[in-house]
DNA sequence: CGGGCACCCCGACTTTCGTCAGGGGCAAGG
DNA sequence: CCTTGCCCCTGACGAAAGTCGGGGTGCCCG
């Protein structure tokens, strides 16, 4: 099985050198390109299409999470992994979100740094532990209160369902009356009906319990 | 170094010896014990206090997921990888609520069984390139649609700010005057320039952005 | 210094909500 | 067959929400 290739991106030398030295002792990984900025890292990704990059977040011209949102465009084979110093938690969403397939701290045990790489080759992801509690508990989160509220919706019956869906989407009773083709004393009784089997004492709490089931 | 410990739980001895046998290719990994149901799993880690326990989901007497939770409890130094055959979508929030460290598919490449065990070794979280994309995009999507929330918020004024919270928690404009010590008139004028700026056209879907800004 | 501006406050008026008390259809069970 | 229960529907009425116009304050800037 050929080796892992890998660039390597961050504007301090230093740092560029002890990374390959890391990376090194693992003959099963490769280093063929460097780059000193993110500029300069989507152009040589776009040149070696390496099967993984290591961006720093912090650097001159384009910063790390830029580079990547390019990087998912112009080279999707590559797998990006986000280097920082601090899991700051507004850069874990916008790296994620840019297509980013691990998160990494600087402060990593050096080991960690080459079971990222694998992890990232094999198309996993790989997020650090500090930033891992993070990523899995709000999925977890939003799962368990969306499967709460499912099961409170499910009591409701299938007129009910409706009315609801459409109230959710912040409709009026007159709109979603004109939707459900009944008059609107009828959508009344049902928000009403509604109200009572969600313990909610009005249509904003009933709202939260549609938009948290995922009926918008 | 001292290698990594690890547990290895399955109802089928194939699956065990395979699975023994992929770790054994790797020296920087020991299997200290086997089990064939989840109830022995859990009183093996409570023994061995291994550094991962490698749970398949599907087992007599306390399934994988149970397990996993039994396991947080009872031994927190232990990261749980819990193994399935399908990426099963409720599997998944499950096992990351439960406290596990990583979500692998037994049809992954025998690699990822190992690096994946070098990762929660480590601490860190390992996902499946099939789970991953479903994890990550969930936490980019919340995490994305809080931002845009955070940011509509941001042009509202203190006091806004304050009724809006309230507003989103489902409180009437009158337990809101109570709360602000104002009476009710001026709350209302407060909805209608909190509706104003963030184009809502009523309070519910006022509610819905002070839902997804985290005013709750 | 005298606007202009943004914020917070208020009360009267209109519109929308939510409750209450029902009527008709339809299926299960005595 | 007739009752009981559930669902969907409806209108009337009091209660809450939202709009409109306006008063008072402090701040910045010409």
């Amino acid at each position: 099985m050929p080796p892992i290739q890998v660039l390597v991106a961050d504007d301090e030398v230093m740092v560029r050198s002890g990374i390959r030295a890391i990376l090194a002792t693992d003959d099963g990984i490769e280093v063929v390109a460097e780059a000193a900025d993110g500029r300069r890292a989507v152009e040589l990704v776009r040149a070696h299409r390496p099967d993984v990059a290591l961006l720093d977040i912090r650097m001159p011209e384009l910063d790390g999470l830029a580079a990547a949102d390019e990087i998912a465009v112009v080279a999707p084979v590559t797998s990006v992994i986000v280097l920082t110093t601090f899991g700051q938690d507004d850069y874990v969403a916008r790296a994620l979100g840019g297509g980013a397939a691990g998160f990494l701290l600087k402060a990593s045990d050096p080991r960690e740094l080459i079971t990222a790489v694998h992890a990232v080759a094999d198309g996993a992801a790989f997020l650090s532990p500090a930033v891992a509690h993070r990523v899995v508990r709000s999925y977890r989160d939003v799962g368990a209160s969306a499967t709460r509220a499912r099961r409170r919706v499910e009591a409701l019956t299938d007129r009910e369902h409706d009315v609801l869906a459409l109230l959710g989407a912040g409709h009026s009773n007159a709109e979603i009356a004109k939707a459900l083709h009944v008059v609107e004393g009828t959508v009344k009784a049902h928000v009403s009906s509604i109200l009572d089997k969600l313990d909610a004492r009005n249509r904003v709490q009933a709202a939260i319990v549609a938009y948290e089931a995922g009926l918008a």
